[in-house]
DNA sequence: AATGAATGAGCTTTCATTCAT
DNA sequence: AATGAATGAAAGCTCATTCAT
């Protein structure tokens, strides 16, 4: 997630469960008003909390004290608690996009591009384990989030994956199932791995055999990676916006 | 799911939504206590109402009146509804597992074993919609009876795996990291054609599709089509506990 | 107000306004349930918590305060504030109309049964002020409630008017706009001379002033007084239903 | 009401029940101030606002919406929402009292005065429903205001009806209770045909029929009608402006 | 073995009012 | 003269759990 730079409360270390006041959110951004600052604060203290607990846990009360505003002020900027766990998710989905088409780009192959794109993954669910606690809840509190979510990242999936299957660099075949499978083993490595260790990086060990799964499921003509060099142009240029 | 022949509501049709009076709950079953058929009542009653509602909103109330027991009847056999829930996680990670071993015992070949396990799978998902519900809740709500379910699910694949890895019927590396692949690729499919498609059976193009990834993931020497016979004894052998 | 013999709480001085413990509760009914006593007791707290708080300040903790009971034990007996509140008025409207019917019970002229039932009104008004209190606030809280009451009123008051129109003893026109004058006539007199003189009696001279106007209201052949004693066996068989 | 040709919204037609900005706040009119003209655009707004919503609904952000002024602005003026809930009482009760003596005024007899005055109060009743709105709750909110209102009404009729009674035009009797038994009609008969109704007219029949109610109320001497001449510069003296 | 009345803590949300700008 | 962000108390309502019967 090279692009959000910004640092984050618990960015490097396991993530702080106790819902305390947000740190980041005195850092004053330019051009911000101050209506923006408090939404902004709102936003980031309703992640923090989200990481700790559950949709019903996760009062306004605990978001509003984490933010340091009072809970009146909650409903100036959001009208109602499902507003913000859609707009986190929302936050969180844009950033999770645009942390993997950033860690890929430079990528000279589809494969170099999965690894940097797995990597760019994990290093953000690090950073923001919120995405995946949201995630899993959204099914029963928003699950217009939850597909949207998931169809947002899958289509960002999809053109690369054709552009690779048309090179030969993938196996031909339904770009779709083979965007949600590569999704699906992500996450569930991530859970596995980073959250369920409470934050600590995925291994060396697995991270490698991982990738290993996930070259053979891409395929391939059996001899793809000789035809990196043609193929990586192709791969430069897609899957960027976010 | 040929092992689980009860009769359950809404088996064969689309999952019913409607958390209404158990139906099969007046079944009797041999050789069960009026206490025993009570409890089991309860159980079936939470499952059903699990997959309406979320854990907070599947209130003691909308069970034990789904049960047709009153409230304070609850409590003679659950000490709490955290209890119910990971009462229910369990019974359904014990049928789930079993419905999987049964489909996949007269597979003659681990890709056939394969097949045959996510058939199950699908079949299971669509007829207990709250194992998908569940799941999703239990990361806050129960994460021991979460982390239990998964892992009794990958351990059960460890050894077919490793044995299918012996016989170069699958390319060799660590079977854990193998399995929790596999299992991720199922529930996403499952996730988005059954419980999204509100309980219609996965398309057979899908099926295909992801039995062909499912195919190279295992990988294999190539020639595995031409050992199944050696390989499916062992197959056979393999993971029915539950 | 003969027919409600029951001692009620404020029934002969001036109305309590403190909203304390409602004092009747404990009384027991013979053949009355434990869920039906504290169904009354709420019912009885809300009508005493009306008459000092409007309908938004009459909370449900006063309510359950002077009722005795715990805030959700309320939930179990009424679906919502507006639910008791519709309750309160319909119980109200049942008893104040019992009230003067049975006031005008022995009457032998329609004016005779006209004196005694405005006089039984009064009484009504003064032993439960909740009435008029709950009344001014209906239009906004219960348009249909409000609506309700006045109408069956009006009701009541038709088939006894018509009657007397037909003897002469009542000026012939529309009996429906006269009922309404003389429910306003007495609800002006009420609100004046017993509400905003906290709980006293209508004094005597103005209720005879008042009898006089209605005198007039009413008309007549100018000799009805003579004709009493035909009339009064007609208006003895009306207007008793409640 | 001919008193009051301030163009006001709503003013022919049915009453307009939404709470959007206020029309004619933008009028300007001569020699008010900046100050004035926001005053006044609050007091119109919130006589607006309280036909639609109860004292406890019509918040000041419904106000201050409907003026199409800030939040704050709304202190500069008025002290509390009491305050311009007193103040709009007292503003409709000015009016109401200008409109009927207004619509009275060229009347030849008392009855005529009466007619005269009952249409111009049905009259501003259509044009102005939050009077009864504002009344009825004026008990709770505001009951000096409340009292305040009806006492000045029926203080504006003594001398009328004294007059009346002098020259036998009116049964002689204490003109306050006649005075109130007649406002109570007027009420009554406009809650339940232009209120209920939603802003229709009082239909013909019922205003007829109404009117013959009050001539008996009035009484007289029988031959009332032939001393009309008598009375009329007396009545037409009488009962103005407050 | 079962009932169902009762509890009371805790939730989301609203709103009159204040105050720095 | 006006703004609008912020406050925080208090409301209605739900629910897991207890307990007398």
């Amino acid at each position: 997630m090279s692009g959000d730079r910004r640092p984050r409360p618990g960015a490097t270390g396991p993530p702080d469960r106790r819902p305390t006041r947000v740190q980041s959110a005195d850092v004053s951004v330019p051009n911000e008003s101050k209506g923006e600052r408090t939404r902004r604060k709102l936003l980031e203290a309703a992640e923090q909390v989200l990481v700790t607990y559950d949709y019903h846990d996760a009062s306004i009360a605990k978001i509003t004290e984490a933010a340091g505003v009072a809970q009146g002020t909650f409903y100036l900027y959001f009208s109602s608690k499902k507003d913000i766990f859609d707009q986190v998710v929302a936050e969180l989905n844009r950033q999770v996009r645009h942390a993997m088409t950033e860690a890929a780009r430079g990528a000279t192959s589809r494969l170099e591009a999965e690894r940097l794109g797995f990597a760019g993954f994990f290093r953000f669910t690090r950073e923001h384990p919120a995405l995946y606690r949201v995630i899993r809840q959204a099914e029963f509190v928003s699950p217009s989030a939850l597909r949207n979510h998931y169809e947002k990242i899958a289509e960002g999936y999809l053109s690369p994956l054709q552009d690779a299957m048309a090179t030969g660099e993938v196996t031909l075949g339904d770009p779709m199932i083979l965007a949600w499978s590569l999704m699906a083993v992500g996450e569930a490595i991530g859970m596995r791995w980073i959250i369920w260790d409470e934050g600590k990086e995925v291994p060396a060990e697995v991270f490698e055999e991982m990738m290993k799964i996930i070259t053979r499921m891409l395929g391939g003509s059996g001899h793809a990676e000789s035809t990196e060099g043609l193929v990586n142009t192709t791969t430069r240029r897609r899957g960027e916006k976010v």
